[in-house]
DNA sequence: AACGAGAGACAA
DNA sequence: TGTCTCTCGTTC
C-alpha cells in the first residue's frame, strides 16, 4: 500500500491527493522523508506548480497509486500550520458547506502565493524512450545551454509537459523565488597598481569597502568613503570590486505603535478557563486580561488575541506591548513581513500575537489561550470567500488546541450571554452615558437639529472636539425630482445611485457605476432635481462648515479620510464620518458626539439591528477616552426603549433587561443562538434562472428529508438585482450546527445558468420571520 | 482560481 | 469555415 498525501491548495476546491516527493528527482538532496500534516509542499498543478499544505498522510491502494502524481518537494521541515489549524479548516469547511481550499484561501496564511521558479529537465537515462515531444524538449534543453539539462518550465508547451509527466520522463523542481538585492563587494586587496597620489581616492574607497564588506551601491560607497563616484567606478572596471546578487532579508513586521498611555488599573482579572470580560472601557478590559496573559506566558504557552479590524489590533498590540512581549499581524504588513513573522513564530519565546483573522491559523504551540476582542463585532463576519464568522471559528480553534477562550466585549450581548458559562463572566462597570435625544419629528434644520447646532457652538467656543456619525458616505442617499418623485437608479442594481456632490457624480455603492447628475428630470422634464433622502457625510460636513465659521471640519469615511492626526493630538475640530469613525483612536478633547439619524441604524435589515445600534453608541462613547462626552442622538423615535436604557443611571443593568427580551424573542422565533442559520443565495443573469435554481434547491431539500420549517423561501433578496444579476435566496433554519451541516451536505451545488453562494451564520437575515 | 473543451454568434 | 466569446466542468 503506497503512502499518499492529501494536499490543500488555496483554491476553491477540496483537498487533492498526491504521492510523496521522490528523492533525487529535484536534482538536489532535498529531504525526501514523507511529509507531515501541516507542512508546505510544492505540487504539480495544471501546467505548472503551486504551494499547498499537507492536510493528511494516509495510504492508498496500489491501483490508485499508479494514477497519482508525485508532489515535487516540501519547503521546510517544520509544519507551516498546526494540527489545531488543520482541524479548524476542516471543521469550517464542513460547517460552512464550502471546499476546504476556500477556507484556507480566505484565512490566507502567508507563504502560499510565493512566486515559484519552476524548472524541468529530462530524467537522466530517459533519452531512449523519447517520444516526438520528448525529443523536442531534449533539443530545447540543449539549445537553452545549461549543462545540467535544467530549463525553465515555461519553455515547454503545457501539453508536452503533461505527456512527459505521465510517462515519468521528466524531473521537476520549483522553489520560491528568493528576493535578491545587488550589492558591491570587494574582490582583491589593494595592490601596487593602486599606489600613488592619483589613485589615493580609489585606494581609500577600496579599503573602506573591505572594512564594511558590502555597499548597497557605488554612490553609497563613494559617500561613505568621502571620495568621488568615479573612483568607485574605476574600482569596478579594474576588477577590485564587483556587484553580486545576495538574498534580501524579508522585512520584519511593523512594531505596534509606541504606547504612550499605560493601561488603567481595574482591579479584576480575566477568568482562567473559558470566560468573558464585559463592560468598562476598551483599555480597562485589556487591563483585566494582562495578569492572566502573563501567567499563560510564564507557563510556557503563547496567546493569540484576535481583533475585528486592523485599527483595533494595532491599538491593542500597542497597549499590551507595554506589559508583555507582543507581536502584530494584520493586512497592513507586507507579504514579506508576514512571511518572516510566520516563519519565526514556531521558534519564538512565549509571547502574545495580536492580529485580525489573519492570526487565527498562526503556528503557535503550545497555545495557552485564545482571546477575542469586541467579540460581538459584526466585522468578524468575513464578507468574501468562505464568509467565515471569525469569532465563531475562534471557538473551534481554541477547542482543537485545548486552549481556553476568553471573550472581551463592551456589553454582554445575546450570544455571549447564551454561550458563556455562568460565573465565568467578569463585569466592569459601564460608565453612564450623557445622552440627549433630539426629536426629528416636527422637521426644521435638516440634517442638523437645532439642539446639535447649539451644543456644537459650545464646542467651538471652548476649542474642544466633536464627532458626528452620519449613516452613509456621499452627499445624499439619492438624487431625485421634487415634482414626480423620480430617483436616479443604478442600471446594474436594484438601488438608487448615491449623490457625491463634491465630485459631481452619481455613484452606485454596490457595483461602482458612475454617471453625471441630469440637469432635468428624465421622467417628467422638471427642473427641480436635487438631493433627496438621508444626508451623507458630505452634506453634514458642508452644513457644519457653513454654520461653524472657520472651525476645522474633517471628514472620515471609506471614500475620504482626512488626516485627523491633529485631532488625535488634541487640536480643536469636528470630524464627520460613517462607521469608519469607530476605528479612530480616542480623541483627548472630545466633548460632543452627534448621531444624525439613529433610525437608520435601528432599521438595518437584520434581527440584530437593535443590538448593533446600541453597540455603535457605546463604541462611540469609548472614543472619549477618560472623558464622558455629551451624546446628542437625532431620531424620529425619541421614545425608543433602547435610548431609555442607554440613558439610565445603570445602563449595564438596563441593557441586560433588553437583551433578555431579545433572547426570548429569538427563542420564540427560532433564531440564533437557539438555531443555526444559512443563507443560500442564487444569482443569474436572468430572473427566471435564479428563481428556478432557488426553487429546485428548496424542492430537493424538502424531498430529501428537510422539514418544511427548515427551508424558508425562495424569496427575492432584499436587493433584487446586483451587478447585473438577479438574486433569490433560501434561508435554512436548523436546530443546531450539526443539523445545518446535514442540510448543507444535501444541497446540490450546480444549477443550470445560476450560481449558488452559501453563507452560514449570515449577517443580514432580515427582521424576525414567522 | 485557472484552465481547456464545447456551444453558439458572426463575418467572409 | 474560421475565430471570437461565453458557459460549463475539472483540477489528484
Amino acid at each position: 500500500m503506497p503512502s499518499a498525501i492529501d494536499v490543500l491548495l488555496p483554491l476553491p476546491i477540496g483537498q487533492l491527493t498526491y504521492l510523496p516527493p521522490v528523492a533525487g528527482r529535484q536534482g538536489t538532496d532535498a529531504d525526501a522523508a514523507t511529509p507531515v500534516p501541516g507542512q508546505r509542499v510544492v505540487v504539480p498543478w495544471q501546467a505548472g506548480a503551486r504551494i499547498g499544505v499537507v492536510a493528511d498522510v494516509r495510504t492508498v491502494d496500489a491501483g490508485r497509486g499508479l494514477e497519482l502524481r508525485h508532489a515535487l518537494h516540501t519547503l521546510e521541515a517544520r509544519p507551516w500550520l498546526t494540527r489545531a489549524g488543520l482541524t479548524t479548516i476542516a471543521h469550517l469547511a464542513r460547517h460552512s458547506g464550502v471546499p476546504a481550499g476556500l477556507v484556507l484561501a480566505t484565512l490566507n496564511p502567508p507563504g502560499l502565493h510565493q512566486e515559484l521558479d519552476h524548472q524541468v529537465r529530462l530524467h537522466p537515462g530517459a533519452e531512449g524512450y523519447l517520444s516526438a515531444m520528448g525529443a523536442a524538449l531534449h533539443d530545447a534543453a540543449a539549445s537553452a545551454g545549461a549543462g545540467d539539462g535544467w530549463m525553465p518550465a515555461a519553455l515547454v508547451p503545457a501539453k508536452g509537459l503533461e505527456e512527459l509527466r505521465k510517462q515519468g520522463l521528466v524531473d521537476e523542481r520549483a522553489l520560491p523565488v528568493v528576493a535578491t538585492r545587488r550589492v558591491l563587494v570587494p574582490v582583491r586587496e589593494p595592490d601596487a597598481d593602486l599606489e600613488g597620489a592619483r589613485r589615493l581616492a580609489q585606494r581609500i574607497a577600496l579599503e573602506r569597502l573591505w572594512e564594511i564588506a558590502e555597499a548597497p551601491s557605488a554612490a553609497a560607497l563613494a559617500e561613505e568613503a568621502e571620495v568621488g563616484a568615479s573612483a568607485v567606478r574605476a574600482l569596478v572596471t579594474k576588477g577590485y570590486a564587483e556587484y553580486v546578487e545576495v538574498a534580501a532579508e524579508e522585512p520584519s513586521s511593523p512594531a505596534p505603535w509606541p504606547a504612550t498611555a499605560a493601561l488603567p488599573s481595574v482591579g479584576v482579572v480575566a477568568p482562567v478557563g473559558d470566560g468573558a470580560v464585559v463592560g468598562g472601557t476598551r483599555a480597562g478590559r485589556l487591563a483585566a486580561l494582562v495578569p492572566r496573559l502573563r501567567e499563560d506566558l510564564r507557563a510556557g504557552a503563547s496567546v493569540v488575541v484576535l481583533a475585528p479590524e486592523t485599527a483595533l489590533a494595532t491599538e491593542a498590540a500597542a497597549q499590551l506591548a507595554t506589559a508583555l512581549p507582543t507581536s502584530l499581524l494584520t493586512g497592513e504588513a507586507s507579504d514579506g513581513a508576514r512571511l518572516r513573522l510566520w516563519r519565526d513564530l514556531p521558534s519564538a519565546a512565549p509571547h502574545v500575537l495580536v492580529g485580525t483573522y489573519l492570526a487565527l491559523l498562526a503556528p503557535l504551540e503550545p497555545l495557552g489561550r485564545l482571546v477575542v476582542l469586541e467579540a460581538a463585532s459584526p466585522a468578524y463576519k468575513l464578507q468574501a470567500g468562505s464568509r467565515t464568522l471569525v469569532s465563531k471559528a475562534a471557538r473551534v480553534t481554541a477547542k482543537a488546541a485545548g486552549a481556553p477562550l476568553t471573550l472581551l466585549d463592551l456589553a454582554a450581548g445575546p450570544d455571549l450571554l447564551a454561550r458563556m458559562p455562568r460565573g465565568s463572566r467578569v463585569d466592569l462597570p459601564l460608565p453612564a452615558l450623557r445622552l440627549h435625544v433630539a426629536d426629528l419629528n416636527g422637521g426644521g434644520n435638516w440634517p442638523v437639529h437645532p439642539d446639535l447646532t447649539r451644543t456644537l457652538r459650545q464646542v467651538v467656543d471652548r476649542d474642544r472636539q466633536a464627532l458626528i456619525l452620519a449613516p452613509r458616505r456621499g452627499y445624499s442617499g439619492s438624487l431625485g425630482c421634487s415634482e414626480c418623485g423620480w430617483q436616479a437608479p443604478c442600471p446594474n442594481c436594484d438601488l438608487t445611485l448615491r449623490y457625491h456632490r463634491d465630485e459631481g457624480v452619481l455613484r452606485c455603492h454596490q457595483c461602482g457605476h458612475e454617471e453625471r447628475p441630469p440637469l432635468r428630470c428624465p421622467a417628467c422634464g422638471g427642473a427641480d432635481v436635487g438631493p433627496v433622502r438621508g444626508a451623507g457625510t458630505q452634506w453634514v460636513a458642508d452644513q457644519l462648515r457653513k454654520s461653524l465659521g472657520g472651525f476645522p471640519v474633517y471628514r472620515y469615511d471609506k471614500d475620504h479620510r482626512d488626516d485627523v492626526g491633529a485631532l488625535v493630538a488634541g487640536a480643536p475640530g469636528v470630524v464627520v464620518g460613517t462607521q469608519a469613525l469607530l476605528s479612530l483612536p480616542p480623541l483627548p478633547e472630545l466633548s460632543l458626539i452627534g448621531v444624525t439619524h439613529f433610525d437608520t441604524h435601528l432599521a438595518a435589515a437584520d434581527f440584530r439591528a437593535e443590538e448593533e445600534a446600541a453597540r455603535t453608541l457605546l463604541r462611540l462613547a469609548e472614543l472619549g477616552g477618560g472623558r464622558r462626552p455629551l451624546m446628542v442622538v437625532q431620531t424620529h423615535s425619541p421614545e425608543h426603549e433602547l435610548l431609555a436604557a442607554l440613558a439610565a443611571p445603570d445602563p449595564a443593568a438596563a441593557l441586560e433587561v433588553l437583551i433578555g427580551k431579545q433572547l426570548a424573542r429569538r427563542k420564540r422565533f427560532g433564531y440564533p443562538p437557539f438555531a443555526s442559520l444559512a443563507k443560500l443565495q442564487f444569482s443569474a443573469r436572468d430572473r427566471g434562472s435564479a428563481l428556478a435554481a432557488a426553487q429546485a434547491a428548496a424542492d430537493g431539500l424538502l424531498t430529501g428529508g428537510a422539514r418544511a420549517d427548515e427551508v424558508l423561501g425562495p424569496a427575492s433578496a432584499p436587493v433584487k438585482r446586483l451587478k447585473g444579476r438577479y438574486l433569490y435566496q433560501l434561508l435554512l433554519r436548523a436546530a443546531d450546527d450539526v443539523r445545518l451541516e446535514e442540510l448543507l451536505a444535501r444541497t446540490p451545488q450546480r444549477y443550470p445558468g445560476a450560481k449558488l453562494a452559501t453563507d452560514v451564520d449570515p449577517s443580514d437575515v432580515g427582521a424576525f420571520l414567522d
